[in-house]
DNA sequence: CATGAATGAGATTTCATTCAT
DNA sequence: GATGAATGAAATCTCATTCAT
């Protein structure tokens, strides 16, 4: 069992994550494109050229900085949706965790609503995947609800999904 | 009583025109940023060059084009969503004419999709001003209904109104 | 006998020197080169398409500048220069001659400071020949000079007409 | 004491200076609105994106290549100037010095002689301030002069100095 | 003759990416 | 592994010149 598996961190590990917190914040602060390599490079503190032995190039950045985010996101509040015994209940505590997990890293927020929009047009499917993953675990969440009776069925699991997303996303920024 | 003044257009708003549809269609396309100005001129069918005599640059030919959506969107659609007796019905009118208005021109409902998030980070104030038109329109009718007892009263106008358009632009998509 | 030969202007001969004057300015006032076409068409009062129905372009309209400048200056100052009985005293005439043409038209002073130096760059032997054409009348006043003994002869007569412009030149600013 | 405190030249300085000396040839070749910054990177031997690691633009380069060419002349000959006894001797070292400074590298003087003119056009101040300290030497060597009685009192210095600029810039020329 | 809208070649400048140290 | 100077492709914008009206 090496270091990675047990859940530690190899120093290469720590350098990802610092990078990706720096592109987080400066990202945020300019919009991808407004961002230049240089200035995640010194909102991460290490040389422009590191960050290619990291990532294959900006655009890589976004993406695994949206992948990550995600998949930290769901890490962290799957068993508590999921545990819940109504298809109501279940879309609560969605609810109740993006806000909250949004709410704590306004940066990221920023990130999600601006960039996961336009990266579709020069990220092609990686993007649409991503967020694809996001809305089908709410879809999920409405199609048993469906199934079991307990929510009405004039809506598409991924409609509903979406038009959750759109509120969640225009609210975290007020 | 010249041209102008009869509603008829001069030859100068027919190039204003044509640039500006040249421009949704590319932004639609490929993303503000990805979208150069030759994409634009090509799109108008005119020369690089006389994008510039008609406006000031990329920049402020995404605050026109959304300017102008807008304008063109509320007159559009004003008279009929106002005249509606109660608030509820005058947000059904708003969420049926803006459904309608995005579902013609699905360019220019992906441009507000995409760019409109986007554009704070560098159109600054233009854009949020533009942005805000739409919003105080959507929180006048919340108020209004808030203040005749038709509406609840535990959120904010402005934040109905931006939960209204997170829905709808996230809907336009699918 | 037509009109021109009288001295008399043809309505051509107005506009060219209408243009010739805005030329000046528009030249002095920021250079050749940061004036744009536009700029002179506007000085002149005219269009910017009709400079070109009576010039051949930008660079024409220097070489114009100049060469007409130079014609008029002698033109006017050639009979009192020369009818000074001594080299000396056609030199201070040529001098005062300067002094007084340069004086009443500052930006026609300002264009041959600034823009007759660049020429050479541009306008190749046209420049070149038009500034030899006022050397050459120093230097004939000094040959003469040097001729009859009343001048001293360890300068070539070039080399002394071009430190009399370079004194004359610089002065003229101050 | 590091490198550069030792006279000795940091890799920077040696860019720089490798630029700069591009630029002179490319400059004395073409005038400076004829030279592209691609012309300047050519001859200086570095790729075009170079030039903006160490210049802010063409202007830039234009006001550094001025400035640095009049602290080296006088850097070179100030000692030897002001040592001489008296206000006439003084003059003639300087006139000795600026030939032999100019003849020594023709695309410099062609520069000054050229560009100068036309840098107050689009430098401003800054351009005016390098040649006015050029002027100011002289017409302190001037002032001085007359202040001793040794010269005439008839000219005000910084006329003088002009005159004596105007007489050497169009020497070296020749 | 005169106009000025339109053109498009050409110049400046930025910045993602590479690679010698 | 890490650095950051150097690269050069690519994009914006200007403006001399043309030509249909």
């Amino acid at each position: 069992m090496n270091s990675k598996s047990r859940g530690e961190s190899s120093r290469a590990d720590l350098r990802r994550r610092q990078i990706l917190e720096g592109a987080i914040r400066a990202f945020a602060a300019r919009g991808f494109y407004r961002t230049r390599v240089s200035d995640i490079a010194k909102a991460a503190g290490v040389a422009d050229g590191t960050i290619y032995l990291y990532f294959e190039g900006k655009d890589d950045l976004l993406a695994q900085v949206l992948r990550q985010a995600l998949d930290s996101f769901w890490d962290r509040g799957e068993a508590y949706v999921l545990e819940a015994s109504s298809a109501a209940e279940q879309l609560g505590r969605f609810v109740e965790l993006h806000l909250s997990y949004m709410g704590e890293d306004r940066d990221l927020a920023t990130v999600f609503q601006v960039d996961l929009r336009h990266s579709p047009h020069f990220l092609g499917d990686v993007s649409r995947k991503i967020f694809r993953d996001y809305l089908d675990r709410v879809a999920d969440i409405v199609a048993r609800g469906q199934a079991s009776g307990e929510l009405r069925r004039d809506l598409f699991p991924l409609q509903a999904a979406q038009m959750v997303f759109g509120v969640l996303d225009q609210l975290v920024t007020s």
